[in-house]
DNA sequence: ACTACATAATTGACATGTCAATCAGCGCCG
DNA sequence: CGGCGCTGATTGACATGTCAATTATGTAGT
C-alpha cells in the first residue's frame, strides 16, 4: 500500500489507478456533502444554498443592507449571477432593493423582517448539519487534516491560476458555505 | 490549538468558530478544484465534465454503446438530468440515441466518431491535470489522509442517509470525476 | 384478452449559472 | 462645459439541474 508506483513521482505523466481511486473517492465525497447539506436546508427551511449566503452577509452587514457589488464581492459571485439570484429573492420578498443615494447608479440590498426570520430559523438547524455531518464525523486529527489539505490544496490552486491567469481560479467556490 | 474547545464535544449543539473555519476551508477548497478541473476540461476540449462522465462510461462500455437507464445508473444522474443532458449532446453530434431491439421503450445511446475523437483528446490532458492539481500537491501521507477522510466521511453520509432516507443523499455526486 | 400496475424515457416548468452585451450615471481631462 | 472612458448593475441567451407529470410499453394476474 505505501509503494504502488514502481516509477518515481517525477516521471509519471498520468495518476495511477489508486491515485485516481482516492480523487475520486474525494471530490465525490464533498460533493455529497454539500448537496446533503443544501438538501437538509431546504427542506427545513425553504432555502438555497445560495440564499443563504446572500441572507448570511446581508446578517452580518451594518443596518442589514449592502451595496450590491460589496456583496458580490463578500460572498465571491459574479455579478451577473447576483443580480439574477437577487431577483429571485426579490420576488420571494426575502431582500428588497432599494436606490442608493450616494450613487445613483448603484443599489441597496435591504434584509426584509421575512428575510431576516427565514435566516434566523434557518441557522441553527444548518450548523447543526455541519457539526453532525462534518465535524463531528471526525477524529481530532482528521479535522486538523482536513484543515492541512485544503491549506495545501488551495496553495497549489492558487500558484497555478497565477501562473496561468485562469479565469475560473474560485469561481463557483467561496459561495454558499455558512 | 489542539484544545479551543472548553466543552466536551457532546455538549456542544453548534461547531466553534475554528471547526467552521475548516469545514468552509474544506468544502469551498473542493469546489475550487472541481471547478479549475472543469474549466480547463472545458478549454482545452469544449466539453463539460457532465459531457466528459458521459463519454468515460460510454467509451469503456461494450460497443461503445449503453441502455439510457444503465448510463445513468453508471454515472449515478437522475434519469431526467440524463435525458436532457444527452438531447444537447446529440445535437453536438457527441452520441447518437437509437431504439432498441429487446425493449421497444428503451434507448440505446451510442458514441459517435465524433464523441470518441472529443473524448480521446480530452482524456490525458484532463488526468494530467488531476495530477498537477491533486495528486502532486499532496505528499503521500496527505494523498493517504485524502482518502481516509473520505472514507469516512461518506460512511457518515450514508449512515445520515440511511436513518431519513434522504432524498438527497448522494444525487448530484459521482458524476463527472474520471 | 383485459385490467392494473411497473418500468423506460422524455417532457415541461422552473431554479440556477455563465458569458457577453447593454444601459445609465460618475468623473476626469482638455 | 462636453466628450469619453470607467464603473455599477441589469439583461438576454443559453447551459445545466431538479421535480413532477406524461407517454409508451412491458408484465402479471384473473
Amino acid at each position: 500500500m505505501t509503494h504502488d508506483t514502481p516509477r518515481p513521482r517525477r516521471a509519471r505523466q498520468l495518476p495511477t489507478t489508486e491515485e485516481l481511486r482516492i480523487w475520486r473517492d474525494f471530490i465525490e465525497t464533498a460533493d455529497t456533502l454539500r448537496s446533503e447539506l443544501t438538501a437538509r436546508l431546504q427542506s427545513e427551511s425553504s432555502l438555497s444554498s445560495g440564499d443563504y449566503a446572500v441572507l448570511l452577509a446581508l446578517n452580518e452587514a451594518e443596518g442589514h443592507r449592502m451595496r450590491s457589488s460589496e456583496l458580490a464581492a463578500h460572498i465571491d459571485w459574479e455579478r451577473s449571477r447576483l443580480s439574477h439570484h437577487l431577483g429571485r429573492m426579490e420576488r420571494r420578498d426575502l431582500i428588497r432593493r432599494e436606490e442608493c443615494a450616494a450613487d445613483s447608479r448603484g443599489a441597496e440590498i435591504v434584509l426584509t423582517p421575512t428575510g431576516l426570520q427565514s435566516f434566523r430559523q434557518a441557522t441553527v438547524p444548518h450548523l447543526r448539519a455541519v457539526r453532525e455531518l462534518f465535524v463531528d464525523a471526525l477524529t481530532h486529527e482528521q479535522l486538523i487534516a482536513a484543515g492541512d489539505l485544503a491549506a495545501t490544496l488551495r496553495a497549489r490552486l492558487s500558484a497555478a491560476g497565477r501562473q496561468r491567469g485562469s479565469a475560473a481560479q474560485a469561481k463557483a467556490a467561496r459561495s454558499d458555505t455558512g
